[in-house]
DNA sequence: TGGTGCATGTAACCTGTTACATGATTCG
DNA sequence: CGAATCATGTAACAGGTTACATGCACCA
């Protein structure tokens, strides 16, 4: 569901092609809702046939300008006024600190200083795109930017977190 | 990939029944990795037919009991040493920050609010859940303990930043 | 003996990934 | 004219969801 929203919000923005918005989820997108070429075809075609995007021009090489329709306005309010009915988020790093008991301790301590270590890199480079970007006064930009944000404190957030469980971890071992 | 583990940990700590395997996810697991009960048959039979689990009982009921082989326990470290080959964590509610740009400025607002009610709801959930399990000194107890700390400090700053964002939000309103 | 709980499975559908496939245009 | 880039699409597979389907065993 998320992706066509993903694609849609995009669009809302500016008006383009599927080689157009690839490019837009390869540099703008990719941190929080990446997507495959393949994927985003697929997508856009459903999208034209349920009528929330419409081809407004065609260019050369078959290209399909999109935009969106009023209905897919319409679609993208209702999707952000609902957020009870996301699926429910999984993370593969949380689930592998809920097994590291069933290991040896070595593995488990090695396995939060590398999530220490990933938490530390996230957190680089969210403040270096945070550093090189030139912000605008607009609104798509306030918002791309709070978004980023969160990704800061999410992986300061890891980061404390981590190094807690490491000394937790020590502090258990010399008892 | 992951459900695979998460049965395979969860057969580590306590062999038992697909049935068993269940209940298990519905309480301990439910808030780390959930899984459906179609998924979970699925798949147990999946890793006895790769040899990383094995029947060790048959029931009444046709039940099978099954426990983790030593392959299984080979898998488990493997999968927790690697995990630089996890999917990309991707999360609805970062995209609709993403997005609220497109909107009405009431629509972004009501968002924001929303997500930190559920931010506020999550907190006290896990706050409670911390406060009324009876924790005992054993690595798994230690490692879910460390597990549920990580969605308490993930609620809580979830919790700061939207309450930043909302002031952010309203400060660049009344200009 | 009848309901509840134990116990397992299948089918259809949606989302996402990787790989394969094709062709038109532009520019040096 | 040839290479890079623009431009779109399909097929096969893996993981996850909902719904459907079945049957045995225990106990009141």
């Amino acid at each position: 569901m998320s992706l066509r929203i993903a694609a849609l919000g995009l669009l809302t923005q500016y008006p383009g092609s599927g080689y157009d918005l690839l490019k837009r989820f390869e540099q703008s997108m990719a941190n929080v809702w990446p997507a495959t070429q393949s994927q985003l075809y697929g997508e856009l075609n459903k999208l034209a046939n349920a009528g929330l995007i419409e081809v407004s021009d065609i260019g050369p090489r078959g290209r399909k300008e999109y935009r969106v329709t009023e209905a897919g306005r319409a679609e993208l309010v209702r999707w952000i006024s609902n957020p009870q009915d996301d699926p429910p988020v999984r993370r593969p790093d949380v689930l592998r600190v809920f097994l590291l008991g069933d290991v040896a301790p070595q593995v488990a301590r090695d396995y939060v200083t590398t999530f220490a270590e990933h938490a530390t890199a996230d957190l680089k480079r969210y403040e270096q795109l945070r550093d090189s970007v030139n912000w605008q006064d607009k609104d798509s930009d306030f918002y791309s930017r709070a978004a980023l944000e969160f990704g800061i404190q999410n992986a300061a957030m890891e980061l404390r977190w981590a190094h807690w469980l490491v000394s937790a971890i020590d502090e258990r071992a010399r008892r």
